[in-house]
DNA sequence: CGCATTTGACCCGCGC
DNA sequence: GCGCGGGTCAAATGCG
């Protein structure tokens, strides 16, 4: 993990049930500043093109966005210093969701699976081609720390579990899902937060070379673009820039309906982004989060609430 | 019956 | 070299 530049977003999802509205809400947010709408006092940068990206998109296999977001991301080859350790121990939760950005250079996007070959036969699998041993790549991965009270959110794509194991550490085993579309090698994993059971960590790895399943692209389509213009007019607002701006601020949604539910039952939700930059959060008591980077640039302070 | 999930075994990388 | 932990496989099982 020491080597891996972490890519963690944090988005709350609030679980409501049915025929609850699924407007974010601000626990303790302050009162907006009187006069002009809170929009008015935050514009989302109008230079940043990933604001209209939802993350269905992102996770859709389209080049551009794709190419987009690792450029958001600045996914380059070259990486940012990690947390330090000591980051680590105080961020734990943060830690264990943080989900590597490797460019590996490997260039196997799409490759369904670069393990190494296995034997086929019952009992004892046998390692193939011992010359050839290849350091095994990763594929670029993204992290969501989501509040929910359900584990495996919908997100337009179909899943197959395919392992669970148990987290050191963590009473909460992480599951292993695999998107089902053929030669997608698309994969998840999904853990809940140590730290705060209430946050699901979902790690994506990889690139959807496929459009959604249809049977579920209509309400996803339809229900992202609902929801990001809700969250669109006010997620902005609720990030406070006392210094600088978000180099690559965009904003992103799963794709559930507020309308129609996921058959899981949960309702929506908001990412919220972060930079290469290695970061960490502060949580408390519903009170301003405060994002610190520590890269080579000072981006200053960033607060958001949960919402 | 077909597909998804469960679960124990296995593989692999890494740190000591 | 060894042990540990993460990740994956695949047979068994469950379910609609």
């Amino acid at each position: 993990m020491a080597e891996e530049d972490h890519q963690l977003y944090f988005h709350h999802h609030r679980y409501t049930g049915a025929g609850d509205d699924a407007a974010p809400v601000f626990p303790n947010y302050p009162s907006p500043p009187a006069g002009g709408s809170l929009v008015d006092k935050a514009p989302p940068p109008a230079s940043t093109p990933y604001n209209n990206m939802s993350l269905t998109d992102c996770l859709h296999g389209s080049a551009d966005h794709y190419h987009s977001l690792a450029k958001a991301f600045a996914l380059d080859a070259n990486p940012s210093p990690s947390l330090s350790s000591s980051e680590v121990e105080d961020h734990q939760a943060a830690a264990a969701a943080a989900a590597a950005v490797e460019d590996d250079g490997s260039n196997n996007i799409n490759c369904p699976d670069n393990k190494k070959e296995k034997s086929t036969g019952k009992g004892k699998k046998v390692q193939a081609g011992k010359g050839e041993k290849k350091k095994r790549q990763r594929e670029p991965r993204f992290a969501f720390m989501t509040k929910s009270e359900v584990e495996h959110l919908e997100d337009g794509y179909r899943w197959r579990k395919y392992g669970q194991k148990a987290v050191k550490n963590s009473p909460y085993p992480r599951s292993y899902y695999r998107c089902t579309t053929q030669r997608c090698g698309v994969k998840k994993r999904v853990e809940r937060s140590f730290d705060n059971p209430s946050v699901v960590v979902t790690t994506y790895e990889g690139q959807h070379n496929h459009h959604l399943p249809s049977t579920l692209r209509g309400n996803v389509a339809a229900a992202s673009a609902a929801m990001f213009s809700h969250y669109s007019m006010l997620a902005p607002s609720v990030i406070h820039r006392p210094t600088t701006s978000f180099p690559a601020e965009f904003l992103l949604q799963l794709s559930s309906s507020p309308s129609s539910p996921s058959p899981s039952g949960h309702v929506g939700s908001l990412v919220y982004p972060r930079q290469q930059e290695s970061f960490f959060r502060h949580q408390r008591n519903n009170q301003p989060q405060r994002l610190q980077f520590s890269g080579d640039e000072d981006y200053g302070e960033h607060f958001y609430y949960v919402i």
